[in-house]
DNA sequence: TGCTATACCATGATATCCCATAATTACCCA
DNA sequence: TGGGTAATTATGGGATATCATGGTATAGCA
Protein backbone atom coordinates (compact mmCIF):
# COMPACT_ATOMS: atom_id res chain seq x y z
CA UNK A 1 0.00 0.00 0.00
CA UNK A 2 1.04 3.51 -0.66
CA UNK A 3 1.51 5.38 2.11
CA UNK A 4 0.24 9.27 2.97
CA UNK A 5 3.79 11.44 3.24
CA UNK A 6 4.50 15.14 4.02
CA UNK A 7 2.61 18.13 4.47
CA UNK A 8 0.81 20.59 2.54
CA UNK A 9 -1.00 23.97 2.96
CA UNK A 10 -4.45 24.33 0.88
CA UNK A 11 -7.08 27.17 1.23
CA UNK A 12 -11.04 26.83 1.58
CA UNK A 13 -12.55 28.70 -0.62
CA UNK A 14 -15.54 31.09 -0.05
CA UNK A 15 -17.57 28.14 -0.93
CA UNK A 16 -16.16 25.68 1.99
CA UNK A 17 -14.02 23.69 -1.02
CA UNK A 18 -10.22 22.62 -0.19
CA UNK A 19 -8.64 21.12 -2.58
CA UNK A 20 -7.08 17.65 -1.59
CA UNK A 21 -3.44 17.44 -2.40
CA UNK A 22 -2.36 15.78 -5.64
CA UNK A 23 -0.30 13.27 -3.82
CA UNK A 24 -3.21 12.43 -2.03
CA UNK A 25 -5.29 11.88 -4.19
CA UNK A 26 -3.27 9.25 -6.14
CA UNK A 27 -2.79 7.47 -3.08
CA UNK A 28 -6.44 7.21 -2.91
CA UNK A 29 -6.80 6.20 -6.15
CA UNK A 30 -4.96 3.26 -5.28
CA UNK A 31 -7.31 2.80 -2.83
CA UNK A 32 -10.00 3.23 -5.81
CA UNK A 33 -12.13 5.70 -3.41
CA UNK A 34 -13.89 8.66 -4.83
CA UNK A 35 -14.36 9.57 -1.62
CA UNK A 36 -12.63 10.47 1.58
CA UNK A 37 -13.45 8.63 5.31
CA UNK A 38 -13.53 11.62 8.11
CA UNK A 39 -14.13 12.08 11.80
CA UNK A 40 -13.12 13.94 14.65
CA UNK A 41 -9.22 13.09 16.45
CA UNK A 42 -9.95 11.49 19.46
CA UNK A 43 -6.81 13.32 21.49
CA UNK A 44 -6.54 16.33 19.07
CA UNK A 45 -8.36 18.94 17.50
CA UNK A 46 -7.38 18.00 14.11
CA UNK A 47 -9.74 15.79 11.37
CA UNK A 48 -8.01 12.08 10.71
CA UNK A 49 -8.93 11.13 7.04
CA UNK A 50 -8.44 8.53 4.53
CA UNK A 51 -9.86 6.07 2.31
CA UNK A 52 -11.75 2.91 1.78
CA UNK A 53 -8.58 1.13 3.98
CA UNK A 54 -8.97 3.40 6.88
CA UNK A 55 -13.09 3.01 6.64
CA UNK A 56 -13.12 -0.70 6.41
CA UNK A 57 -10.77 -0.83 9.36
CA UNK A 58 -13.40 0.74 11.94
CA UNK A 59 -16.05 -1.14 9.93
CA UNK A 60 -14.35 -4.33 11.34
CA UNK A 61 -14.08 -2.95 14.80
CA UNK A 62 -17.46 -2.63 14.76
CA UNK A 63 -18.17 -6.50 13.43
CA UNK A 64 -16.66 -7.79 16.81
CA UNK A 65 -19.19 -6.27 18.82
CA UNK A 66 -23.29 -7.39 19.47
CA UNK A 67 -25.05 -6.70 16.64
CA UNK A 68 -28.41 -5.62 18.97
CA UNK A 69 -26.77 -4.44 22.41
CA UNK A 70 -26.07 -1.13 24.43
CA UNK A 71 -22.54 -1.36 23.60
CA UNK A 72 -22.53 -1.49 20.05
CA UNK A 73 -25.05 1.99 19.75
CA UNK A 74 -22.61 3.68 22.31
CA UNK A 75 -19.58 3.20 20.55
CA UNK A 76 -21.03 3.42 16.79
CA UNK A 77 -22.55 6.98 17.71
CA UNK A 78 -19.12 7.94 18.84
CA UNK A 79 -17.70 5.84 15.54
CA UNK A 80 -20.16 6.16 12.61
CA UNK A 81 -21.86 8.91 14.02
CA UNK A 82 -19.05 11.31 14.40
CA UNK A 83 -18.01 10.18 10.80
CA UNK A 84 -18.54 11.24 7.14
CA UNK A 85 -17.38 9.99 3.55
CA UNK A 86 -16.76 13.29 1.82
CA UNK A 87 -16.90 13.20 -1.86
CA UNK A 88 -14.03 14.38 -4.10
CA UNK A 89 -15.31 16.52 -6.66
CA UNK A 90 -14.01 16.45 -10.54
CA UNK A 91 -11.59 19.09 -9.28
CA UNK A 92 -10.39 16.86 -6.52
CA UNK A 93 -11.82 18.57 -3.84
CA UNK A 94 -14.15 18.14 -0.87
CA UNK A 95 -16.30 19.79 1.42
CA UNK A 96 -15.58 19.91 4.93
CA UNK A 97 -18.75 19.32 7.23
CA UNK A 98 -19.42 22.33 9.83
CA UNK A 99 -19.39 19.93 12.52
CA UNK A 100 -16.02 18.92 11.38
CA UNK A 101 -14.52 22.59 10.65
CA UNK A 102 -15.68 23.09 14.32
CA UNK A 103 -13.66 20.40 15.78
CA UNK A 104 -10.88 21.71 14.34
CA UNK A 105 -11.13 25.28 14.74
CA UNK A 106 -10.69 25.56 10.44
CA UNK A 107 -10.55 28.78 9.38
CA UNK A 108 -10.09 29.72 5.62
CA UNK A 109 -6.89 27.60 5.61
CA UNK A 110 -5.75 24.19 6.44
CA UNK A 111 -2.33 21.91 6.59
CA UNK A 112 -2.54 18.18 5.07
CA UNK A 113 -0.41 15.83 7.61
CA UNK A 114 0.37 12.58 6.15
CA UNK A 115 0.53 9.79 8.53
CA UNK A 116 1.07 6.47 6.38
CA UNK A 117 -2.12 5.06 6.08
CA UNK A 118 -4.63 7.58 7.00
CA UNK A 119 -3.61 11.90 7.41
CA UNK A 120 -4.82 14.62 9.51
CA UNK A 121 -6.42 18.10 8.79
CA UNK A 122 -5.27 21.10 10.60
CA UNK A 123 -5.63 24.27 11.11
CA UNK A 124 -2.51 25.50 10.45
CA UNK A 125 -1.57 27.99 14.19
CA UNK A 126 -2.70 24.99 15.92
CA UNK A 127 -0.86 22.32 13.90
CA UNK A 128 2.26 24.55 14.85
CA UNK A 129 2.06 24.70 18.57
CA UNK A 130 1.03 20.98 18.39
CA UNK A 131 4.06 20.16 16.32
CA UNK A 132 6.44 22.09 19.00
CA UNK A 133 4.81 20.25 21.67
CA UNK A 134 5.57 16.90 19.91
CA UNK A 135 9.11 17.74 19.22
CA UNK A 136 9.50 18.47 22.60
CA UNK A 137 8.27 15.58 23.77
CA UNK A 138 10.28 13.28 21.51
CA UNK A 139 13.10 15.05 23.13
CA UNK A 140 12.21 14.59 26.47
CA UNK A 141 11.63 10.61 25.79
CA UNK A 142 15.01 10.23 23.82
CA UNK A 143 17.09 11.89 26.62
CA UNK A 144 15.24 9.35 28.91
CA UNK A 145 15.98 6.39 26.20
CA UNK A 146 19.59 7.16 26.36
CA UNK A 147 19.94 6.98 29.99
CA UNK A 148 18.89 3.82 30.18
CA UNK A 149 20.30 2.48 27.24
CA UNK A 150 23.72 3.51 29.01
CA UNK A 151 23.03 0.71 31.01
CA UNK A 152 21.94 -2.59 29.14
CA UNK B 1 -23.35 -2.55 1.59
CA UNK B 2 -23.63 1.39 2.14
CA UNK B 3 -23.90 2.54 5.83
CA UNK B 4 -25.52 5.15 7.74
CA UNK B 5 -22.77 7.26 8.79
CA UNK B 6 -22.55 10.63 10.32
CA UNK B 7 -25.55 13.13 11.74
CA UNK B 8 -27.95 16.04 10.61
CA UNK B 9 -30.14 17.83 12.29
CA UNK B 10 -33.66 18.75 10.72
CA UNK B 11 -36.72 20.47 11.41
CA UNK B 12 -39.99 19.05 11.98
CA UNK B 13 -42.89 21.46 10.54
CA UNK B 14 -46.30 22.28 12.43
CA UNK B 15 -47.16 19.18 10.39
CA UNK B 16 -45.06 17.10 11.97
CA UNK B 17 -43.31 16.30 9.06
CA UNK B 18 -39.40 15.40 8.87
CA UNK B 19 -37.06 15.11 5.98
CA UNK B 20 -34.82 12.08 5.94
CA UNK B 21 -31.43 13.20 5.16
CA UNK B 22 -30.65 12.94 1.61
CA UNK B 23 -27.96 10.89 2.08
CA UNK B 24 -30.03 8.13 4.55
CA UNK B 25 -32.64 8.40 1.72
CA UNK B 26 -29.85 6.85 -0.71
CA UNK B 27 -28.87 4.11 1.39
CA UNK B 28 -32.63 3.22 1.73
CA UNK B 29 -32.50 3.40 -2.22
CA UNK B 30 -29.96 0.73 -2.32
CA UNK B 31 -32.06 -1.54 -0.25
CA UNK B 32 -35.15 -0.64 -2.40
CA UNK B 33 -37.25 1.01 0.34
CA UNK B 34 -39.68 3.75 -0.05
CA UNK B 35 -40.57 3.11 3.91
CA UNK B 36 -38.14 3.20 7.20
CA UNK B 37 -38.74 0.80 9.81
CA UNK B 38 -38.78 2.17 13.31
CA UNK B 39 -39.29 1.22 17.08
CA UNK B 40 -38.05 2.66 20.02
CA UNK B 41 -34.29 2.22 21.14
CA UNK B 42 -34.76 -0.74 23.21
CA UNK B 43 -31.76 1.13 25.74
CA UNK B 44 -32.38 5.17 24.75
CA UNK B 45 -35.15 7.63 24.57
CA UNK B 46 -34.69 7.57 20.79
CA UNK B 47 -35.72 5.95 17.57
CA UNK B 48 -34.31 3.27 16.26
CA UNK B 49 -35.11 3.25 12.51
CA UNK B 50 -33.46 1.52 9.14
CA UNK B 51 -34.55 -0.05 5.98
CA UNK B 52 -35.67 -3.62 4.66
CA UNK B 53 -32.11 -4.99 6.00
CA UNK B 54 -32.96 -3.64 9.59
CA UNK B 55 -36.56 -5.19 9.45
CA UNK B 56 -35.13 -8.88 8.06
CA UNK B 57 -32.13 -8.71 10.46
CA UNK B 58 -34.43 -8.25 13.41
CA UNK B 59 -37.13 -11.30 11.81
CA UNK B 60 -33.99 -12.93 11.80
CA UNK B 61 -32.71 -12.91 15.21
CA UNK B 62 -36.28 -13.36 16.79
CA UNK B 63 -36.10 -16.83 14.79
CA UNK B 64 -33.58 -17.61 15.96
CA UNK B 65 -35.06 -16.89 20.03
CA UNK B 66 -36.61 -20.19 21.32
CA UNK B 67 -40.47 -19.76 19.88
CA UNK B 68 -42.10 -20.52 23.91
CA UNK B 69 -39.78 -18.26 26.02
CA UNK B 70 -39.87 -15.17 28.04
CA UNK B 71 -36.94 -14.04 26.04
CA UNK B 72 -38.53 -14.55 22.63
CA UNK B 73 -41.80 -13.50 24.09
CA UNK B 74 -40.42 -9.91 26.11
CA UNK B 75 -38.32 -8.68 22.60
CA UNK B 76 -40.89 -9.37 20.23
CA UNK B 77 -43.14 -7.26 22.54
CA UNK B 78 -40.74 -4.50 22.41
CA UNK B 79 -39.98 -4.39 19.37
CA UNK B 80 -42.83 -5.45 17.23
CA UNK B 81 -45.67 -4.42 19.19
CA UNK B 82 -44.09 -1.05 19.20
CA UNK B 83 -42.29 -0.88 15.09
CA UNK B 84 -43.81 0.55 12.77
CA UNK B 85 -43.43 1.29 8.86
CA UNK B 86 -43.53 4.82 7.92
CA UNK B 87 -43.90 5.83 4.40
CA UNK B 88 -41.66 8.31 2.82
CA UNK B 89 -43.26 10.85 0.65
CA UNK B 90 -42.36 12.55 -2.87
CA UNK B 91 -40.11 15.20 -0.95
CA UNK B 92 -38.53 13.08 1.49
CA UNK B 93 -40.14 13.36 4.64
CA UNK B 94 -42.10 11.19 6.99
CA UNK B 95 -44.61 11.37 9.57
CA UNK B 96 -43.06 10.35 13.45
CA UNK B 97 -46.18 8.49 14.79
CA UNK B 98 -47.15 9.92 18.82
CA UNK B 99 -45.79 6.89 20.54
CA UNK B 100 -42.59 7.23 18.58
CA UNK B 101 -42.49 10.69 19.71
CA UNK B 102 -43.20 10.37 23.31
CA UNK B 103 -40.52 8.08 23.79
CA UNK B 104 -38.03 10.07 22.32
CA UNK B 105 -39.42 13.33 23.63
CA UNK B 106 -39.43 14.75 20.27
CA UNK B 107 -40.39 18.61 20.10
CA UNK B 108 -40.15 20.64 16.75
CA UNK B 109 -36.25 19.08 15.88
CA UNK B 110 -34.53 15.91 15.65
CA UNK B 111 -31.13 14.67 15.25
CA UNK B 112 -30.62 11.51 12.67
CA UNK B 113 -27.32 9.72 13.60
CA UNK B 114 -26.21 7.07 11.40
CA UNK B 115 -24.74 3.85 13.37
CA UNK B 116 -23.99 1.61 10.43
CA UNK B 117 -26.72 -0.76 9.30
CA UNK B 118 -29.60 1.64 11.36
CA UNK B 119 -29.94 5.13 12.04
CA UNK B 120 -31.19 6.52 15.54
CA UNK B 121 -33.07 9.76 15.69
CA UNK B 122 -32.79 12.32 18.88
CA UNK B 123 -34.29 14.96 20.35
CA UNK B 124 -30.86 17.20 19.90
CA UNK B 125 -30.56 18.24 23.57
CA UNK B 126 -30.78 14.54 24.89
CA UNK B 127 -28.43 13.76 21.91
CA UNK B 128 -25.62 15.84 22.94
CA UNK B 129 -25.70 14.29 26.34
CA UNK B 130 -25.62 11.04 25.00
CA UNK B 131 -23.17 11.90 22.64
CA UNK B 132 -20.80 13.04 25.70
CA UNK B 133 -21.24 9.86 27.47
CA UNK B 134 -20.45 7.86 24.81
CA UNK B 135 -17.67 9.72 23.23
CA UNK B 136 -15.83 9.00 27.00
CA UNK B 137 -16.44 5.25 26.71
CA UNK B 138 -14.75 5.17 23.14
CA UNK B 139 -11.53 6.90 24.80
CA UNK B 140 -12.29 4.64 27.73
CA UNK B 141 -12.20 1.41 25.39
CA UNK B 142 -9.98 2.61 22.51
CA UNK B 143 -7.00 0.75 23.79
CA UNK B 144 -9.33 -2.83 23.02
CA UNK B 145 -10.92 -1.12 19.99
CA UNK B 146 -7.85 -0.18 18.05
CA UNK B 147 -4.71 -1.78 17.55
CA UNK B 148 -3.91 1.29 14.76
CA UNK B 149 -6.48 3.68 13.72
CA UNK B 150 -8.89 4.39 15.53
CA UNK B 151 -7.02 6.63 18.34
CA UNK B 152 -4.41 8.29 16.76
C1' DT C 1 -68.49 20.26 9.17
C1' DG C 2 -63.80 19.64 11.31
C1' DC C 3 -59.81 16.57 11.32
C1' DT C 4 -56.14 14.12 9.13
C1' DA C 5 -53.38 12.38 5.67
C1' DT C 6 -51.67 12.89 1.08
C1' DA C 7 -50.25 15.02 -3.15
C1' DC C 8 -48.47 18.96 -5.27
C1' DC C 9 -46.07 23.40 -5.69
C1' DA C 10 -42.75 27.32 -4.28
C1' DT C 11 -38.53 29.00 -2.49
C1' DG C 12 -34.02 29.96 -0.50
C1' DA C 13 -29.98 27.79 0.63
C1' DT C 14 -26.59 24.70 -0.44
C1' DA C 15 -23.99 21.50 -3.10
C1' DT C 16 -22.44 20.05 -7.59
C1' DC C 17 -20.80 20.56 -12.15
C1' DC C 18 -18.25 22.85 -15.60
C1' DC C 19 -15.03 26.08 -17.26
C1' DA C 20 -11.09 29.61 -16.74
C1' DT C 21 -6.59 30.94 -15.12
C1' DA C 22 -2.27 31.46 -12.88
C1' DA C 23 1.31 29.10 -10.86
C1' DT C 24 3.93 25.20 -10.44
C1' DT C 25 5.90 21.03 -11.88
C1' DA C 26 7.28 17.49 -15.23
C1' DC C 27 9.19 16.51 -19.56
C1' DC C 28 11.85 16.66 -23.69
C1' DC C 29 15.36 17.69 -26.68
C1' DA C 30 18.97 20.42 -28.39
C1' DT D 1 22.83 21.27 -18.60
C1' DG D 2 19.66 24.42 -19.70
C1' DG D 3 15.62 26.23 -21.64
C1' DG D 4 11.43 26.02 -23.53
C1' DT D 5 6.99 23.51 -23.92
C1' DA D 6 3.40 20.78 -22.17
C1' DA D 7 0.88 18.80 -18.29
C1' DT D 8 -0.64 19.16 -13.64
C1' DT D 9 -2.30 21.61 -9.82
C1' DA D 10 -4.63 24.84 -6.75
C1' DT D 11 -7.94 28.19 -6.91
C1' DG D 12 -11.81 31.14 -8.44
C1' DG D 13 -16.41 32.02 -10.62
C1' DG D 14 -20.88 31.13 -12.84
C1' DA D 15 -24.57 28.07 -13.97
C1' DT D 16 -27.31 24.25 -12.65
C1' DA D 17 -29.23 20.66 -9.68
C1' DT D 18 -30.47 19.07 -5.23
C1' DC D 19 -32.25 19.58 -0.69
C1' DA D 20 -34.83 21.03 3.37
C1' DT D 21 -38.68 23.42 4.39
C1' DG D 22 -43.01 25.86 4.17
C1' DG D 23 -47.39 26.41 2.05
C1' DT D 24 -51.73 25.25 -0.60
C1' DA D 25 -55.01 22.17 -2.35
C1' DT D 26 -57.35 17.83 -2.53
C1' DA D 27 -59.42 13.72 -0.81
C1' DG D 28 -61.07 10.62 2.77
C1' DC D 29 -63.45 9.90 6.96
C1' DA D 30 -65.90 10.34 11.15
Amino acid sequence: MQLFLSKFRNKVDSKGRVSIPAQFRNVLLKDNSQKIFCYPSLDAEAIDAGGENLASNIYELMDNLDPYSDERDILSTALFGLSEELKIDNDGRVILSKPLIDHAHINDEVIFVGLGEKFQIWEPNRFDTYLIEAQKKVKEQRSLLSKRNVGN
